[in-house]
DNA sequence: CCTACCGATCGGTAGG
DNA sequence: CCTACCGATCGGTAGG
């Protein structure tokens, strides 16, 4: 049910400026392009990978690059709105399903895990540094959706804090705090290496419920 | 005492090229040079800082940039291994002094933070990313200051196992978690903000130090 | 000879 | 979707 995140997405986008039913030759070459951009965004940089990277690896001309996408900005751009939208879909019927916060949150740390393992290229987009080079209105659009996200982690720590079971935090810092967390599991964990995805997951939500279920206060002071 | 990491860190670089007792104009540029550089990549990416962005910046010539470093890639290598070397500096007396781990822990952390809230381009470089850039040689000469830094922690959580203060974790994971942990709040805390460097120091802390002490680990079957 | 740069331009490549 | 290009700007270096 959840594999959904695991297979090479289909062309969920409304945008798609090219009629579906006939060309679908195209959507194949469009998603590769997707594909391969989003890779080599994430591992080299926007600003140092070139169309003719992208279009050579896609094996495709550079200009070809532009009759799909109107510019690299709006590339950039469509694919961290395909990796939002597809965890956002995911995640929907999670937090409105009746179910205890710690269960629900176990969910969207999988979801949120096995997305990034399956897609680094797509999950490591987002950034500050990346979301600047979107145009404005677009990257209003696209920070919306990441706002949409957060407020999922918001309402569910928000639901368990009423029910009990994490301490009363400040949520937009403890969103924030696994979110944070989370993404930078994605920089160092390989998951071809020793840990396994699945091991990943259970170790990093261990190590947020722990954190989430401090009832008294750990004294801190500064030295 | 550990107000050195606030300060504009004078120059403990012992691979400076100009003789700094005759020349302390020049060291002043080299630092400014540095200090302008490692915002800007910081904020919008080393590929997309131009040397002429720099150099305006610094109020100076690029041409000039090339009397003090030999090229863009080898100002960025200074630039990160000055910063691991400051904070490197401030921890070593730590983990070396007998105190208990929790104490230890405390203080790596606040020291990472509080650099990090006083250089955010100093602090937010040394990503996967910017690492490639450097030279084969000096990138394998930051990387093992990185691991040095790495180190220090793994020691002070094997230490607090070994004290029974934390769960019998396993360490490359547990730093791993923590660093990864700390440097995200780095791309969205302003220390300016509601949230003082001060609060945010205590309320990292917490979070880590719960998901640390977790004695009986909790089920997490993945539904 | 060295220091601390400047004005101009090099060969290549960027997005479009 | 490719060939053939453009305006501009890139990192780096020349002589003075």
């Amino acid at each position: 049910m959840r594999d959904v995140l695991k297979n090479s997405f289909k062309s969920s986008l409304t945008e798609s400026r090219i009629p579906l039913r006939r060309h679908e030759r195209s959507e194949l070459i469009r998603n590769r392009i997707m594909s391969v951009a989003a890779l080599m965004f994430y591992q080299k940089g926007y600003a140092a990978t070139s169309l003719d990277d992208i279009a050579k690896e896609a094996n495709i001309n550079k200009a070809a690059v532009y009759y799909y996408f109107k510019a690299k900005s709006t590339l950039l751009y469509e694919i961290c709105v395909k990796a939002a939208k597809t965890i956002l879909d995911a995640d929907r019927p999670i937090v409105d399903r009746h179910m205890p916060a710690e269960q629900k949150l176990l969910n969207l740390v999988t979801n949120h895990l096995q997305f990034q393992s399956a897609h680094k290229g797509y999950a490591g987009l987002g950034g500050t540094v990346e979301i600047s080079y979107m145009p404005n209105i677009l990257r209003k659009r696209y920070v919306g959706l990441r706002d949409d996200y957060e407020a999922m982690f918001r309402r569910v720590l928000k639901e368990g804090i009423g029910q009990g079971m994490f301490a009363p935090i400040n949520v937009r810092l403890g969103s924030l705090f696994i979110l944070g967390f989370l993404n930078s599991i994605n920089e160092w964990h390989d998951p071809d290496g020793e840990i396994t995805s699945e091991e990943m997951i259970v170790q990093a939500y261990r190590f947020i419920l722990a954190g989430l279920e401090v009832k008294k206060p750990t004294n801190t002071k500064t030295a």
